[in-house]
DNA sequence: TTGTAAGCGTTATCAC
DNA sequence: GTGATAACGCTTACAA
């Protein structure tokens, strides 16, 4: 019942009275070996349904043809599409996929890392935590020539290689709408500190308003480490203000689900008594009332199909080392994006 | 610069002027190793950043401590939460998980099982696509003692594992409700006659008619292959009937979605003109406006999970053949689940 | 207490 | 054309 004996190269060669290396280069077509040899190893290859064990062949190779992918949170659509990029990627150059979810949690990305390492993949992809602000974990995979490329959540760091979002464009298309729409009071709620992402719509936003030639007040100005009753203390902090923002811009479509429950809570309407511009461009807007304005897509698929191709060329110049060619940082910020507007 | 050379065991060695199988044992804390020799050979180890190539200890074993999961689509939420809950059992089993996504698409499903088989996993856990009616491509493992198990979209046959959901309770309760409103008008928009979740909403609700002493009327049964398009034209049949039913039974959240939008699209109301009841529930309807009456949970973490604790069960169970014990087929029917009313 | 040797499945190198 | 051998990194009888 237990055929625990799969078939191997060395049992077909013992059936045939060749030697193991005959059969491993008739298998592999191998030009000097003869055709009556190629073929009667073919045929008995056949009759016992010899498949080449890949454990072997990679560890042999000191390859495993497999990626790692570190993300916060695969419940969120951002990152299973994310994900989805990534195999469809990983796929094409016949790589596997083995995911860790950090669920947030720095100690759970260190130790996601290093099961990466003892796993021994061929690189890792990384959407950090919202806690992580450390980075010797990562640091350690460079002993073990397993290249990392940071996407989407990326450190706020140069010396490694990311991708991420251009929001420039889109972002000023928003505000110019809201501007045009008689908006002057613009606010803004940010993420977490730690993240290239946030210092990054701050920066979007005052140089947007800067072009408008709006003021830049600090009141309107908040935060929210993207918790949900963070996210409502945020929403909550400008809608109580003497005079709250007509309209802000979200960190992203998750912080705005909350916001927008927030203010119905409050028996306010949303695009009447207040209007959101957000980042992700959930596919559920479609289906829903209150809606932004706009929500700026991130391309989580492109973004993390491009980060897995940045990655997998990593992998095969480092499979290839070329000492004129040192190894290289490349920092991918995509530029190509839409403002896909809902309503207004 | 590219320090191609890890630390090996056989290094260790060299510089203790050891054996090899010193150090092995020595890393290991075997008793039989003198404390000094023991000490001599975790400094080293430690200075030279030795970690065991778990590859080569895999390959040896003959292990790959990795199972593999194929899911139809990532970005539904069902199946990322399923992956979810996949991810932490296996992970505090020491196990990895390598993804798969067959899209519903039957050649990609054969695809990757053939990718699972070269790789070795230890285990399958395997969500069907809409396309799949035959299964040969999973048979196949069998030779390589790679067990399996079916979850949630589980074939229609009972000569193998699987884990899927007991909706009854949930559906009578829905239906209850329904019929104390007043209703006796319900309708079905079911799923592809392949998948077993098709046949048993089609008799939970034949049997929940019969409870309540409703008629059978085939023209309020009506069914879709999942696209988009066919929702909307399954929803569309059944309002243009003279009488359309006063609510309707949806085959889950996804189709819901589109009827909901065929439903406004045609100037009605939900909860008015039209009622619904759904199977998943989906995070966003708290969100939302438009709900159903009630969307039944099939808990996508906690039936992966089982179905992946099960699995892990098989493959200890492979690993330490018991001769008294045949390898058992197993068919867990998960019957508790909450029926979560969302409006009404 | 430690060393030797064989083995996991495959391929590359060298020899005949 | 084909075979023997070594090697990938590690574990484990069996010897000493």
């Amino acid at each position: 019942m237990y055929n625990n004996k799969l078939p191997t190269i060395k049992e077909i060669a013992r059936r045939l009275n060749v030697s193991a290396s005959t059969v491993s280069r008739a298998l592999h077509h191998h030009p000097s070996i003869g055709l009556v040899t190629t073929m009667r190893v073919h045929k008995v290859a056949q009759e016992l349904g010899y498949e080449a064990n890949k454990t072997a062949i990679y560890f042999k190779e000191r390859k495993t043809y497999t990626i790692g992918v570190i993300i916060p949170d695969l419940s969120e659509p951002f990152f299973s599409s994310a994900l989805t990029g990534i195999e469809d990627a990983a796929e094409a150059s016949n790589y596997n996929v083995i995911i860790g979810q950090s669920l947030d949690n720095f100690e759970r990305e260190k130790k996601i890392v290093e099961n990466m390492k003892n796993h021994r993949v061929d690189g890792v992809l990384v959407s950090l935590t919202k806690e992580t602000s450390t980075y010797a974990h990562f640091d350690s995979l460079k002993k073990y020539n397993i290249p990392v490329v940071f996407f989407d959540r990326v450190p706020n760091r140069q010396d490694i290689n990311y991708v991420a979002c251009n929001l420039v464009s889109g972002m000023l298309q928003a505000i110019t709408k809201l501007v045009n729409m008689g908006h002057s009071r613009i606010g803004l709620i940010n993420g977490p500190a730690k993240l290239a992402a946030t210092l990054q719509r701050l920066e979007i936003y005052i140089q947007c308003l800067k072009q408008h030639h709006l003021p830049l007040n600090q009141d309107i100005i908040v935060s929210t480490t993207l918790a949900k009753a963070d996210n409502r203390k945020a929403i909550d902090q400008l809608l109580s203000l003497n005079e709250p923002p007509a309209a802000v811009i979200v960190f992203n479509d998750y912080v705005l689900l909350d916001c927008i429950a927030a203010v119905k809570a409050a028996g306010l309407v949303v695009n009447k008594d207040i209007s959101f511009i957000s980042f992700a461009n959930l596919p559920i807007w479609e289906y829903m009332e209150s809606v932004p304005l706009a929500s700026i897509e991130q391309f989580a698929g492109r973004q993390s199909s491009m980060a897995a191709g940045f990655l997998l060329q990593l992998i095969n110049s480092a499979a290839t080392p070329n000492v004129t060619e040192p190894p290289f940082l490349q920092h991918i910020i995509d530029s190509e994006m839409i403002d896909y507007t809902i309503a207004g």
